[in-house]
RNA sequence: UAUACAGA
């Protein structure tokens, strides 16, 4: 079963409509030489069905282990999130945290399922619901972590709303959790936007020096901004900071 | 360390 739960997730990672249809045919297999999937099987199931924008699969598997008598833990109300998020159903997405934990009491939704839920709000661009999303989470007395605040300022950055996204990153600090270089990749992306660029340079310096040697992501955000801004000598210093890291400059 | 969330 473990075996065949790890092919399973293999699946779920390459992503891809094929790569779903081969979960399900993994499942199949196994079924068939009488290998009853487990909740990992089932989780790993709808992870791929997630990537695979496959919402309706992703229910279906629902169905389906609710009738084997498998009860869905967080993961799979976290996974059911995330795959209405990523096929924009972000009402799916809320009833889904609403209602799940109704049908299975020992089901509370955490952090992550949260994250899940303000980053489907942040995709369909509804920054409205994403504060309702927000909301509930805190009247859960959940505490949002660098993933919240990071999905977060980038969903201020996407909007244009640069001075929402440096007060979130502001209040990141204030509750002692550090911006890692996901988080400094969409400030620089936001400051990028607006022309700021040697914020956006100073913000490349804080996250050398807080996170290390920045990877591709952050180097490619430094760089636009740079670039956005007509700014060559600091557009030449980046790209040449970024070959000696071994990136290839864009 | 078999499964879930973020980098316009």
């Amino acid at each position: 079963v473990v075996t065949y739960s790890v092919a399973v997730d293999a699946c779920a990672r390459a992503g891809g409509p094929t790569a779903v249809d081969q979960a399900f045919e993994l499942v199949d297999e196994m079924q068939k030489y009488g290998l009853e999937p487990n909740i990992v099987t089932y989780n790993s199931l709808i992870h791929a069905c997630a990537r695979a924008k496959r919402t309706d699969m992703a229910f279906q598997v629902l169905n389906q282990m609710k009738m084997a008598g498998v009860t869905p833990d967080i993961v799979t109300l976290c996974s059911l999130v995330d795959a209405c998020g990523r096929a924009g159903q972000i009402d799916s997405a809320f009833m889904a945290i609403r209602t799940l934990p109704r049908e299975f009491p020992s089901l509370s939704p955490n952090v992550p399922a949260y994250n899940a839920l303000i980053h489907a709000c942040f995709k369909a661009q509804n920054i409205n619901r994403m504060h309702d999303a927000l909301q509930d989470m805190q009247d859960r007395s959940l505490q949002p972590n660098v993933v919240t605040f990071s999905t977060l300022i980038s969903a201020y950055a996407a909007c244009g709303e640069i001075e929402r996204a440096t007060a979130t990153l502001r209040k990141m600090r204030e509750v002692g959790i550090k911006p890692n270089r996901m988080t400094f990749t969409s400030i620089i992306a936001a400051y990028g936007q607006r022309g700021e660029v040697d914020l956006a340079m100073a913000m490349l310096d804080e996250a050398k020096r807080s996170c290390g040697e920045p990877d591709e992501e952050l180097y490619t955000a430094s760089l636009v901004a740079a670039v956005g801004g007509g700014r060559k000598e600091l557009a030449m210093k980046v790209s040449k900071e970024m070959d000696r890291a071994g990136y290839v400059v864009p």
